[in-house]
RNA sequence: UCCUCGGUAGCUCAGUGGUAGAGCAUUCGGCUGUUAACCGAAAUGUCGUAGGUUCAAAUCCUACCCGGGGAGCCA
């Protein structure tokens, strides 16, 4: 092992000049007495040329015996080549095969959902996901930067507690030295203890809820950040949250370009989402899915996906006439996108399905119900970047929700919903400070109230307006990722029937 | 818990009652600038499991198992 190796991410410093590249075989192409080796190291990919006439023999054998997976050290002189991924390529002067790796499962083709699960300890080195759980990564460190540069002080709730906090979902339970314990759904409640003691902080840790959800928008173990901060209202927790995920998409956009790229993802709806978020009040959400504009909206979209789906099927029929008479090559690409305009076509016809259903349930709903997914999708077509709304019935809302002074039907409680469809990434609001309202409220939702003996305290020993809000991690990078399904934002996701790997 | 779609080679899939198929991966051969490289050849199967209908079942029927998507609930 030389110590003097060099990260690809770094190539750029040394253009022209020979480095020692230490990682994984990618990909190969070989043709006579040539390799094209693409290795990756983790910090990015790029493609180094193995010419038998400028190595010596072993070196040639390496490259020769060196299959996907394999671990490798080559060293070799850096040029810039605008063709390349990366942006270089390295003329491989000497390079030894650390392992030879066995045939490799993931293989540079399709692969379906279910085995790449399984094999989720390996699917991690693929490009797709080097792209997103870097963008994790960022997405972490702007948080962070956005409190710390604020003052707030970073503080961990239990991950063991002995009670629900909203009681409404499920709770994953285990024997405690004889007794129940559950893994937290929320580090609100000691947060706001930590918030009286500090003034503002947010915990950042895992979640767990036994929800039997099966959805792209769930996982039963997540991460969650939790800001609480002392001597706020509403007003001002919404300006935060707006701040700290204009933060979020700025920092993406500013560090991660290769990562979004590798995505495709489209930067627009992105650059909209830096400012300006749209205050929508329940009432306000209620009439628009009751709109004439939305039931157009709904009835403008039904066509349009109907004509992207005659389209499809002439291409297809397009596809299959010319098949007969194509070359193996050209076989293979109408294969590949017969088999994108199938998935796509399964898609518009759920799409068709829900439609008119969702179109029905927006007409039909009443004040003082909660949103559902689907009028949640429905409010934020009407609008381009996330959008905050307020100011909901307290029915549906939990106990510590303060009332708005102004209607007493109302909770100050906030979400964030994001664009394109992403729907809620933040929830929270103004807590109840009136420490005779909180064990009203306790005793209605049917609470334990020897388990908020503690909470109650906050609000006798100098209770104060705060407020707060949780922020869903992994749905915040599948937005920011433009991606369909939160299960790859995580290294290891844990849904409803997966525990593996 | 409910609705819906699926389970065929290591992987992705085609095959709707009559001898089990293709591409990729693997192995071998060819090619000195490839970009999911290409060209040629070889090898690869408990058709999810159990039962039933039939001269004959991957295909039809029943039950079960496993997975995807969605509903409810939520971040």
């Amino acid at each position: 092992m030389t110590p003097d190796h060099v990260d690809i991410s770094a190539l750029k410093n040394h253009e022209g000049q020979s480095v020692t590249l230490r990682g994984w075989l990618y990909n190969k192409r070989s043709s006579k007495g040539l390799h094209f080796l693409v290795m990756r190291d983790g910090t990015g990919l790029s493609q180094c040329v193995v010419n038998q006439g400028e190595v010596d023999e072993s070196s040639w054998q390496a490259a020769e015996s060196a299959t996907q997976e394999s671990s490798i050290e080559l060293k070799g002189l850096v040029r810039a080549d605008e063709k390349q991924v990366g942006g270089y390529e390295v003329q491989v002067t000497e390079m030894n095969l650390i392992h030879q790796a066995e045939e490799y499962p993931i293989t540079p083709k399709e692969h379906g959902v279910d085995f790449l699960m399984n094999h989720r300890h390996l699917w991690l080195r693929s490009r797709r996901q080097w792209a997103i759980l870097r963008i994790r990564n960022s997405v972490i460190m702007s948080i962070h930067n956005f409190f710390q540069e604020r003052g707030f002080l970073q503080m961990d709730a239990p991950i063991l507690t002995g009670t629900a906090v909203e009681g409404t979902s499920t709770l994953f339970e285990m024997e405690y030295f004889g007794r129940s314990a559950y893994l937290t759904q929320s580090g609100q409640l000691h947060g706001e203890a930590m918030a009286m003691a500090f003034g503002k902080i947010y915990t950042f840790g895992p979640t767990f809820r036994a929800e039997k959800s099966k959805t792209r928008r769930h996982l039963t173990e997540f991460w969650m950040i939790e800001p609480e901060m002392a001597f706020y209202d509403l007003e001002m927790t919404m300006q935060l949250a707006e701040e700290m995920l204009s933060r979020i998409v700025s920092d993406a956009l500013a560090n991660c370009q290769a990562e979004l790229e590798v995505l495709d993802r489209d930067l627009e709806p992105l650059k909209r989402s830096l400012s300006d978020y749209p205050r929508v009040s329940y009432d306000e959400a209620v009439e628009i899915l009751h709109s004439e504009k939305t039931r157009k909206m709904v009835e403008d979209k039904i066509e349009s996906l109907k004509s992207e789906a005659t389209a499809l099927t002439t291409e297809s029929a397009e596809g299959k006439a010319t098949y007969g008479q194509a070359k193996k090559w050209q076989k293979r690409k109408i294969d590949v996108r017969e088999g994108e305009i199938q998935r796509r076509q399964s898609e518009i016809e759920e799409e068709l399905r829900n439609l008119p259903k969702w179109l029905k349930s927006a007409q039909e709903f009443e004040w003082g119900n909660d949103f559902g997914g689907s009028d949640e999708t429905l409010i934020t077509w009407h609008y381009d970047r996330p959008i905050i709304v307020h100011r909901f019935p307290h029915g549906f809302k939990a106990f510590y929700m303060k009332r708005d002074p102004e209607d007493d039907r109302l909770a100050l409680g906030m979400d964030v919903l994001a664009p394109e469809g992403y729907g809620e990434i933040v929830g929270g609001g103004e807590r109840a400070d009136d420490l005779g309202f909180l064990q009203d409220q306790v005793k209605k939702h049917g609470l334990p109230e020897e388990a908020f003996k503690w909470y109650f305290d906050l609000r006798r020993y100098g209770s104060v307006q705060h407020a707060g809000y949780g922020l869903g991690l992994e749905r915040t990078v599948t937005w920011i990722c433009g991606i369909h399904h939160l299960r790859e934002t995580i290294p290891f996701a844990r849904t409803l029937d997966r525990l593996y790997p």
